[in-house]
DNA sequence: CCGAATCCGGCATGATACTG
DNA sequence: CAGTATCATGCCGGATTCGG
């Protein structure tokens, strides 16, 4: 293995796996679920089928992607991840809460995926806000993902979810300060910069529920606490 | 910025920064504590020096990474991380752990360094487990680091430690399998597979502080309630 | 259409040598 | 000690082509 660091270090040895380019983007869009291939070149605009083939392979032979044969109503091939695949997903998570940590609004090429909004919802859910069960459906632009709670517990989805969302959100860039804490929901209504469907308690659950900090208000944030240890 | 994935996502953010080659060992080296270029060097075998000159580069850009002037008794430069670098410890931490769950000995030709095995430690460390105030000296083959807990805050560095240890542990491969919970401290020094200098009750309160399971293990060390959430 | 394989230019990496 | 210079190799990005 040319590409080992010759390290008997856990770090070491997941760079091996992770750090090839493309590898966390595609593990983040099966981390939200099983996708096709073309799925997965739609998801992330830029990879040319080459490397996504060959990335795919290694993930595969890594034991963190696993390649099954598409339910009955499509044909093909559907990419998913394995347990041991499944296991990355507090390290995921934690790598999207620091990659957050300094974006506050997106830069003019920047794209907004159902994948990547549902990662980061996952990412900065608060399992002790408890709020009460609730399925939320969460348009960012174009991006479209659903959350659910109950009893601590998350769930989350590309596109819309399957059953009847009790709260609708339609935002934009503004989404991120509300996730970031620096735009109350309310203040986020009053200015329009967010639209719901539902009630407004549902709302404020909402952003209690999920919260991804800015990194000039992770002190405040500890000190309110709300601050993740 | 050509490397950027073009996705307004933490992860994708991350993975630009983090996903080019030896960033992820330079910050795990760096994480542990403030090193010279030579250092790193040394710490990090088959790193061509010019990629370790462009990485830190890029790495200081990113705002990762300080480059500061040696304290007097040295002269040169020596790097360490910044706060906002410093806020990738629990994103490492948890990395290193899914790295390590199929990692239960180390190749012919992995090495092991004071750093790794003091990033090792500290993704490994158990704050539950209350262990009283102690310092821990931990030789594993040719590499030393040191641990020290007292209520529930760790520290954590490479070599020997500066005040003198109440615990010298000496193991070999070993080692790996007494922090994955395989092997038990009492069958470990019954085996010789490991020799300890210090109270017989400070190993065993450093088997149940520091614990870095294996993906075989994951299930059972969750229901024995020594898992993480 | 889906899931790739192929070809090609360019850049990053790895190895080695060299310098202030 | 702390890098810079040079060069062969190989991976990545982009486009096209191909089989089912």
């Amino acid at each position: 293995m040319s590409k080992d660091y010759g390290q008997f270090c856990g770090l070491a040895k997941a760079a091996r796996v992770l750090g090839e380019r493309w590898a966390l983007l595609i593990i983040r869009d099966l981390s939200i679920g099983s996708r096709r291939f073309k799925d997965l070149h739609d998801g992330l605009p830029g990879v040319p089928t080459s490397v996504l083939t060959a990335r795919l392979r290694e993930l595969e032979e890594a034991g963190v992607v696993e390649r099954r044969a598409a339910a009955p109503p499509h044909r093909g091939v559907v990419y998913e991840l394995t347990p041991y695949g499944r296991e990355l997903q507090p390290a995921l998570d934690a790598l999207g809460r620091w990659g957050a940590l300094r974006m506050a609004a997106p830069e003019p090429e920047d794209i907004i995926t159902g994948s990547s909004l549902a990662a980061a919802l996952r990412a900065g859910y608060q399992p002790g806000a408890a709020a009460p069960a609730a399925t939320y459906l969460v348009h960012a632009g174009p991006a479209t993902a659903w959350a659910h709670t109950e009893g601590g517990e998350l769930t989350v989805g590309a596109g819309p979810p399957e059953a009847d969302p009790d709260l609708v959100i339609r935002a934009g860039p503004q989404l991120r300060l509300l996730l970031a804490g620096r735009l109350s929901p309310a203040e986020a209504l009053r200015r329009g910069m967010v639209e719901i469907e539902g009630p407004h308690a549902a709302f404020e659950a909402f952003a209690a529920a999920f919260q991804v900090p800015l990194e000039a208000d992770l002190h405040s944030a500890e000190t309110i606490g709300e601050g993740r240890s």
